[in-house]
DNA sequence: CAAGAGATCATCT
DNA sequence: GATGATCTCTTGA
């Protein structure tokens, strides 16, 4: 196993969300470990992007995007679901990955993974599985509580989808960037 | 099968 | 006091 640094967080903002494709989300409770997959990204990016929550300018919550890379950052929306954000760029400048998709794995007995069903599909949907809560914001991301590692999985460019953010029609002229990526075939 | 409303709360105005 | 980086269930054609 691979456990990602910190040096991997600090590359640009862009390259990281494409590099996550194919990494295994961790989430470590107790003696149990909770994996998956991760097979889509999407990029929040600078004080301008009107996506961003960091857009209105420093605030409490969003201190932490402009923070030290390689934080977790994670928050709740519509008062049920939780997102959880891979922190990246250079300190003073917000930048966030959020990891909108994942598919479950289950670590088996011989140290295999074994894909159980495919359910994980939404930054909501996959939080409740990792169980994933507002416990875990600021949560560095090279502890060993919450990490993501590297499995040997290669993603090739054009295994990488490209296209625009979901759920941010609000956002001017930021919401035509194709600041999302994804595994074409699993 | 598509469309719409409800759930529910931290954060900002 | 309003609202959102969402999901699920219910309704109706």
């Amino acid at each position: 196993m691979n456990r990602l640094n910190r040096s991997f967080y600090l590359q640009p903002t862009l390259e990281v969300a494409q590099e996550l494709l194919g990494k295994f989300l961790v989430h470590k409770i107790g003696k149990k470990k909770l994996i998956g997959k991760i097979i889509e990204t999407e990029t929040y990016i600078g004080p301008k992007d009107k996506a961003s929550h960091a857009s209105r300018g420093r605030t409490p919550r969003t201190e932490l995007m402009f923070g030290e890379a390689g934080h977790a950052y994670v928050y709740l929306i519509y008062g049920m679901y939780y997102c959880f954000n891979v922190v990246t760029g250079k300190k003073d400048y917000p930048a966030a990955v959020l990891i909108r998709a994942v598919q479950p794995f289950t670590a088996g007995e011989n140290g295999h993974f074994y894909l159980h069903k495919d359910v994980t599909n939404g930054p909501g949907k996959l939080c409740r599985y990792l169980k994933i809560d507002k416990k875990l914001n600021g949560v560095d991301l090279t502890s060993n509580v919450l990490w993501i590692e590297d499995r040997g999985i290669i993603v090739k460019k054009s295994q990488i989808g490209r296209a625009k953010r979901i759920g941010v029609d609000y956002a001017g002229e930021y919401k035509d960037k194709l600041w999302r990526f994804y595994i074409i075939s699993t």
